[in-house]
DNA sequence: TTCATTTAATAAACTACTTCATTTTTCACC
DNA sequence: GGTGAAAAATGAAGTAGTTTATTAAATGAA
């Protein structure tokens, strides 16, 4: 079952009980992606939270140079959403768009809000989620301030070995924060010191 | 009485009732502490999350570099701790420093823990806090690439209209990633602009 | 297979920002 | 009010990363 891989994750941080995973399993769509759809478009009102099963997505903005850049990506066992949308219900600053097709187990928000009463312990589960990705946003705050483009480049192939080859160098290079030439110059730069 | 501005905040996200608060009240404790003193060293296992009553504090690291790197300013109203330490209970990356005489309500990690179980709301109060956190940490990424240092600055005074008189300019230009140099020039450019 | 389109590589000129060195200002303390 | 130390300003030279332009390689549809 899809939803089998969301309940593994959730007892990580809580338990529930086999009635309270049925309530909350008949709460989540579990929902398919093509790729290149998207999930959440600058603009509208982001009403999903959603955990990835499968697949991989990229969070971008447009700056006001008309350029995009890319915030995240997300891939099997992440979340995905524009969180600041969704908990206000004010318009996204952000796209979610499917780079491969994907699958996610997704919350509305009604949802959601109707859960947190009816399972109060979900309240702690997404404490924990939030707590965890703010202090990995904290840690990308402090890299990108510290390290250099290179440097910040050799971590992100050790925190995701395989995104790498799943999308494309130019949007690697959004990510990080550099020009996709840059990034070019600086994978020439790594082969020839070997 | 020092905690009401504390209780004050919790009203804009949980409605507590008279006993609530009691028990809440009684498991934290009113500290203040001189400039210069600190709240979280790095290194040190992060004991606490402190809701500021009133002064200021500095986030910051020792880059391996040996170079200071201000993270955050928190002042009234705001919350400091090293958040990454004191959920897992790991050695602190940062260090909290007072940088005016400072007045928190603090929790320490077993009475928080304590607390969640006997007032489960307390779950959905600091959700709440963490979510808003991660947002704006994903916007300061975000600032941070498609954003000059002089526009950063900008927006750096219309957030903290009164922080800019209390700290020092250096400080400023460690937490907008510039050097101190740069920053006067930035100043000296606004200056001459008009 | 071919053609068109997207992605990646390379290189030269340019800019935002750093580094280092010096001078000036501010401010705490006697 | 004077002194010394810390903070801010200024300027010249250097570097990380950008921009623009061109070419090469990969991908995908017909």
């Amino acid at each position: 079952m899809e939803n089998s891989a969301f309940l593994q994750y959730t007892k990580k941080y809580i338990k529930l009980t086999t009635e309270e995973e049925a309530i909350l399993l008949s709460n989540v769509v579990v929902r398919t992606y093509l790729k290149d759809q998207y999930i959440v478009q600058q603009g509208d009102i982001c009403n999903s939270s959603n955990f990835i099963i499968s697949g991989c997505t990229k969070t971008f903005y447009m700056g006001a140079d008309g350029q995009e850049h890319v915030v995240m990506f997300s891939i099997e066992d992440w979340w995905t959403s524009d969180l600041g949308s969704f908990i206000a219900q004010k318009p996204a600053d952000f796209n979610v768009q499917c780079i491969e097709n994907t699958t996610v187990v997704q919350f509305t928000y009604e949802n959601l809000e109707k859960l947190y009463t009816q399972i109060p312990k979900l309240e702690r589960l997404f404490r924990k989620i939030v707590e965890r990705a703010l202090v990995a946003s904290q840690k990308r705050v402090i890299r990108n301030f510290s390290l250099t483009a290179k440097e910040r480049y050799a971590i992100f192939k050790k925190t995701y070995p395989k995104i790498d080859q799943r999308v494309p160098q130019y949007m690697i290079a959004s990510y990080l924060g550099i020009t996709k030439e840059f990034l070019s110059k600086i994978k020439s730069q790594l082969i020839n010191e070997q």
